[in-house]
Parts: structure tokens; sequence; C-alpha cells
DNA sequence: CTCGTTGCAAAATGTTTGCAATGTA
DNA sequence: TACATTGCAAACATTTTGCAACGAG
């Protein structure tokens, strides 16, 4: 499988446009960490990290976003403030999420077994062609439950 | 089961507000329709019915939305356009959202036995206590698939 | 060298809020 | 009558965009 820097390579070669430093910086800070991003963290994600010697501005990350998603490489996120959310996909299997409303954790569950069942069952008697699905569950996790 | 009506008034008696008129209408409109809606649908959708004869400004919408998610009568749905975007939810049963990124059409599903199943199961094992859960699926609808 | 890209600041868009007038119970 | 509510307009927050300087290929 290929890496994500050769995907969004190419996915930029292919419309034309350039792999700047801006854009790479902004790809790895995506792909560094695990966690769901909107464009505040990002920002100061990437500003805190001395290994990025650029600056990037807001502006450049809001131009960004959109041939991320473009690319396949990241997608919206369900979100928990009010800001618009993100998460790299690439290369991550399908997952539901368990969101606590409490602590505002987020649990990743691969249950791909039944999930798929599901979700191409139902697909399937509405003739429906999946591109993709999201399963998010809200409620309290079992940290918050036991501390009450 | 009770109505939506006396919910919301039941809701704001608890609370020491009033039920206006202009929270009257907004409900009704809420669910007079089945359609998903951001503040803006919400207002036009206002405005052009003849039968609600106070003006209702944006402002009230945004300030009796947070009143209407709190009684449980409505709750934020997966979006389509980027603006906010609420559903009713009060005496409608969990379905999962088919959503056609060609024409926008949103299908509900109430494949409720099998659904259940997964989002138990996958709660079950993380020892998570559910309040609430969304499946989405986007794709191709029949219509556009058969269209092309 | 040619165009696409960047940062900046201004503009556009969406949402919240202070306030004086009004309405509900 | 007391106090919550309304519409307005101003404030605020977020996102987009025009532009001149810059940078990748």
């Amino acid at each position: 499988m290929k890496d994500y820097n050769s995907v969004f390579e190419e996915y930029l070669q292919v419309n034309n446009l350039k792999f700047t430093e801006q854009r790479k910086i902004i790809l790895n800070a995506v792909f560094n960490n695990h966690n769901h991003f909107c464009v505040d963290t990002l920002f100061e994600q990437i500003q805190s990290n001395d290994s990025f010697q650029e600056y990037v501005s807001r502006a450049t990350i809001y131009r960004t976003i959109p041939l991320l998603l473009e690319a396949n490489l990241i997608k919206v996120s369900e979100k928990l403030s009010d800001k618009e959310t993100y998460e790299h996909c690439y290369g991550h299997p399908k997952h539901a999420h368990l969101m606590c409303t409490i602590c505002n954790r987020i649990i990743e569950e691969d249950e791909d077994r039944l999930m798929n069942k599901v979700i191409n069952q139902i697909a399937k008697k509405n003739k429906f062609k999946i591109t993709d699905f999201n399963i998010c569950i809200k409620g309290e996790c079992c940290d918050c439950q036991s501390k009450k």
C-alpha cells in the first residue's frame, strides 16, 4: 500500500498542483497523530512543533483541507465542539466511534464482521451503492460511569 | 404518547420559560414536515407559511433551537451543506440515513433488529452506556445509478 | 521563466448578544 | 405587575478571497 505522502503527491501531480513545503507540513501534522482535528487544533499543532521549520497560515490550512478531502486522505468527522472536525482516513480501516458525552473521549471500534453485514444489508435493500459510512454511538464511557 | 406540543410546554414550564407565539410557530414548523432543516430553511419555511401570523426573527430561531435540543424534540443531524442541520426526533423511531451524494436525497431506513444488535454489541464490548446513535451511509441512490 | 502558492488583511458568512420595547402568566 | 422574550443592530467567530510577493518545477 502506498504511503500517504505518495498518495498526496500523485493527487497534486495529476491536478497540476505543487507539493509545497506548507502542504508537506500539513499532511504530516494530520498523519502524525490519530486525533480528530479542526483548523485551530491543526494550526496549533503545527506551530508548536519545532521540527516544522516554516510558518503555515490558517488561510493555507483552509485551502489545503479541500485537497486532502478530495484525495481521500481525510474525511469530515462527527464533531464534539461546534467546529468542523476531520480525521485522517487513508490506510485506516472503517470503524465505529463511541463518543463519551461526559469526558469527550472518542473510542474507535472495529467490529468489522457484523457492522459490515448490517451496512450492506441496509444498502442492498435500498439498491444503494455505498461509498462511505459512519456509525457513531453517543453515551457514557466505562470510566465516566464508574466515577458516579 | 404525549404530543410534541405538550412535551415542549412542559419543558418550558419546568424551566420557568414561556410558551410564546414565536415558540409555537417554530415548534410547528419543525414538526410540520419531515425534512432535515437548518436555521435558514426553517426561517424561509415560516416566512412563506401564511397560516403563521407573526413574524419570527432569525435571532429567535437561534435562541429556540437549544431549547428544542434540550427538550429532546430535535437533534443535530448529519449535514449535506455546510450549515448546521437538525431533524426532529421526538416520536420518530431510530433509523439509519442513506444520503445520496449526487441528488442529496436522504432515505431513512428502519432496519431495527440487526441495527440494534450491532449497536448494542459494540457498546457492550466497550462497557459503554448508549444515549443515542447514528448510522449514516453515503453513496449513490437507486435512481441516480440508473441515470448513468 | 511560468504559473501555482503563500500570507496578509479585508470581506463574506454564520451565530451570539445587549438593549429597549413588548408579551405572558 | 414582574420578569421572560422579542427584534434589531452591533459584535463576534469562522471561513473565504483579492492581491502582491514568492517558490516549485
